[in-house]
DNA sequence: AATCTTCTATGATTTTAATCAGTCTTTTTT
DNA sequence: AAAAAAGACTGATTAAAATCATAGAAGATT
């Protein structure tokens, strides 16, 4: 891993402002930012594996990583896909436990780590900051339990499209009624974020292409009939 | 809802060593006992509802919670059994948002309600519980993403398996070679657990009875074979 | 440019689990 | 005690999704 010390400071970063870092005070951003380290960033690259012992946490600038677990039959299941301004492997630490999950990078990326020591100190010192982080913790929690449910009770086409709709609200680009999700995964990653296998995924993109609910433009998917997708993706909705 | 103010304080509570509560200096533990409130009690009733707003949490002091979602399609997914020394609710009141899943009591209980306000300034007064919470927030974040690795991975067999096992050296009484889950849950309650139809648990237990790695006793479960299970639950463990 | 490899796609088949239908049993209510 | 309701169970059928097999397309490598 290239490590480029002390690149640009936390105070000047753009996507700071997007982070759980935003509501800081200068001087504990400044703390942060000299303790913290710009990594690289290719796609491909790891950030850190299921079963490792955390020593800092990563805070993405740019770019996407997926944190995914890999099931006992060899299959990986994406648990999230996080992008500027996320926190990874906080939990871990907090959890005072080895990452239960890993984390890749899928589309080239600029990662900061922020070692243990100065991230709990930070955390430790500012209860607002501590307060934030829990927020989210929280949050995810409640994530994940949504995530389960719709495992176990939604249909794969519905899972799908609602992957699609989700993906387009975060990664979408606007072009009149269309969403084009500007981000490019495999079969086999949407099919690691659906749960299911990847032959389903093709096909069932297929189907939502002949019923012109979606587009491809290359690799990337292209939203034509969110209202579609929105129907299809939960019968009582 | 039945209240009896003041009922047995947390100081002299026999499931708080079993809780969040343990490591709270005693003046600590008055104080959120001078606030708390033991309510009643009775299979079936309703701690609290997906979609509301939390005034408190909950400590389970004995019995048994189901923590469930209903999805769209109108069933339910347990995400979560708690038991005495668990905490509920602190994770909505943690995310600053409505309950995103509601409970209800299985097996008779006695239960404490503390008021956001007691609850928040205790965790705020006091890092060390604020920690202790948050790490017990992170650990839960790792269970759900393994419960919902395991939705989309494994076979229903294998999800009941896991779940027996579980709930055996949860809820498991010892009897010579044989665990006895000392808790009552209808087949549908079982089904709701592993995320299935209620048929596929009837006819999985019935499998699992003619293999003779279950026996039943009444409405409750023998584990008979637990190495029987357990290579069952995982092709690969 | 040719070759190799990975990814996407489609068809056929099998497996898994859901759904539907009905019976028997247990529990609750009257 | 009888009736009603809920829960447990079994069989038949249908539906959903996985797996297997293969081919074509796109990218990467030499």
């Amino acid at each position: 891993m290239s490590t480029q010390p002390k690149n640009t400071p936390c105070e000047l970063c753009a996507s700071r402002k997007y982070s759980m870092f935003a509501d800081l005070s200068e001087q504990q951003v400044c703390t942060i930012s000299d303790h913290k380290n710009l990594i690289s960033h290719r796609k491909g690259q790891i950030l850190y594996y299921e079963g490792t012992k955390p020593l800092g946490i990563f805070c993405i600038n740019a770019g996407v990583v997926k944190v995914y677990k890999i099931a006992s039959n060899g299959k990986e299941q994406i648990v999230h896909l996080a992008q500027k301004g996320d926190f990874l492997g906080y939990a871990a630490l907090l959890g005072e436990e080895n990452y239960t999950n890993s984390a890749m990078i899928v589309e080239d990326a600029k990662i900061c780590f922020i070692p243990k020591e100065a991230f709990l100190n930070t955390l430790l010192s500012n209860t607002q900051f501590f307060k934030r982080v829990t927020k989210q913790l929280s949050h995810e929690l409640g994530v994940m339990e949504e995530k389960l449910t719709d495992a176990t009770q939604k249909s794969i086409r519905e899972r799908l499209a609602y992957v699609l709709l989700h993906l387009a609200s975060t990664y979408g680009i606007e072009g009149g009624d269309n969403h084009k999700i500007d981000l490019v995964l495999s079969r086999e990653e949407i099919a690691s974020i659906v749960g299911t296998a990847t032959e389903s995924i093709i096909r069932l993109l297929s189907e939502f292409k002949k019923d012109n609910l979606i587009e491809l433009d290359g690799k990337k998917i292209i939203i034509k009939d969110k209202r579609g997708l929105a129907r299809l993706s939960d019968f009582y909705a």
